[in-house]
DNA sequence: GACAGTCGTTCGGTTTGACGAACACCACAG
DNA sequence: CTGTGGTGTTCGTCAAACCGAACGACTGTC
């Protein structure tokens, strides 16, 4: 199961530490967590020692008693500072007549929630298809004036407004004034 | 191990739905997926047919053998369409002199990423205390300038700018200009 | 000091997940 | 009709995850 390139803690290895960490961090006691999540206490002080390969219920179990999701026994943290001018062109932006959007962020492994600058002319939507289900996307408008969401009903948005949606159906961004510029964040759930 | 809660689906059962979801999204034969992933096939059949209780490493394997994030496999998908005014007082708003934060969004449970409108005014910077370890900020200026970022080093944002710093140190958010406003993500990762 | 209450660890026994081979099924080439 | 290559399934074996109990260490309380 080679999923360790050398340099990398391990899978194992990065649960254990998140669960130690987080189990300190909520202030309980191995004892406590283990009866609280229904597992032998055993099984928790092999799993945090680093031994072998828990079963999904079993960790399912322990990070709800955490009150913590899932994916943050799996998935390590990571920092850094980082600054991104309005002109520059950042990693990766799409550009359509009149309509650009600029990746700002991205979450590893392989992008759940990523956080976009998008610039539009008036005149010209921009009708989105479908992303992968589970996918939702919030809208904040930074300046101008558009409408923005599902395309069977849109909503016009002012600067400052906010609007939230599914973003596993058809959806669209339509500039309706000059110098319309907003900021998307889009989750893969 | 109780985590169903009777109209729930239940953790297995997801799974189970999620990954011959993705599976066929991703246009694989099992035996194809199994070889990729180095697993049996057999044990890849009896998952997705809602057997018993993988190990986390047998899951891993499948997700990054489907290109997929870990937690696409494990949590449920959920949507809903939202609208937030500019002046609405939203669910949670802190605000000090000159300076208000309105929270738009958080993603349960325990708010892993919130989502902040934040408006200021100069002459009143905003000093936060670190947040919990792992936290990590991203600011778009929409309008007027600002200085934000780590305490230490804060950068001078103009409309449009971006910057990401970790939140688990001391953090400045200090207005410039009248009708200075700013989008906040807080990432707890 | 003796006791009761924690803490987290280690030790047999039972349950069960992962494996490989054999299986039935279908499609197509010969 | 008989291979040959593909699908996804079921079977028996073995290793290991999970459990409960017993363990030593450490902290109070009477």
């Amino acid at each position: 199961m080679g999923n360790s390139p050398a340099g990398e803690p391990g899978l194992i290895a990065v649960i254990a530490a998140a669960l130690r960490r987080e189990r300190e961090r909520a202030g309980m006691s191995l004892s406590e967590l283990a009866k609280r999540a229904g597992v032998a206490k055993s099984t928790l002080s092999q799993i945090e020692s680093g031994a072998g390969n828990p079963g999904v219920e079993t960790l399912w179990a322990l990070a709800t008693a955490l009150g913590v999701p899932f994916s943050r026994l799996v998935d390590p943290p990571r920092p850094a500072t980082r600054v991104l001018r309005a002109g520059e062109g950042p990693a990766a932006h799409s550009e359509v007549a009149g309509y650009t959007a600029a990746l700002l962020a991205s979450s590893p492994p392989n992008a759940r929630r990523d956080l976009y600058r998008v610039t539009a002319r008036p005149g010209e939507p921009r009708l989105s298809a479908p992303h992968a289900p589970g996918t939702v996307e919030h809208v904040v408008l930074a300046s101008g004036r558009a409408l923005a969401g599902p395309a069977e009903e849109p909503v016009e948005l002012r600067p400052g407004d906010y609007v939230t949606y599914p973003g596993d159906v058809p959806h669209i961004f339509d500039a309706l004034a000059a110098d319309t510029s907003a900021v998307f964040v889009m989750e893969h759930i």
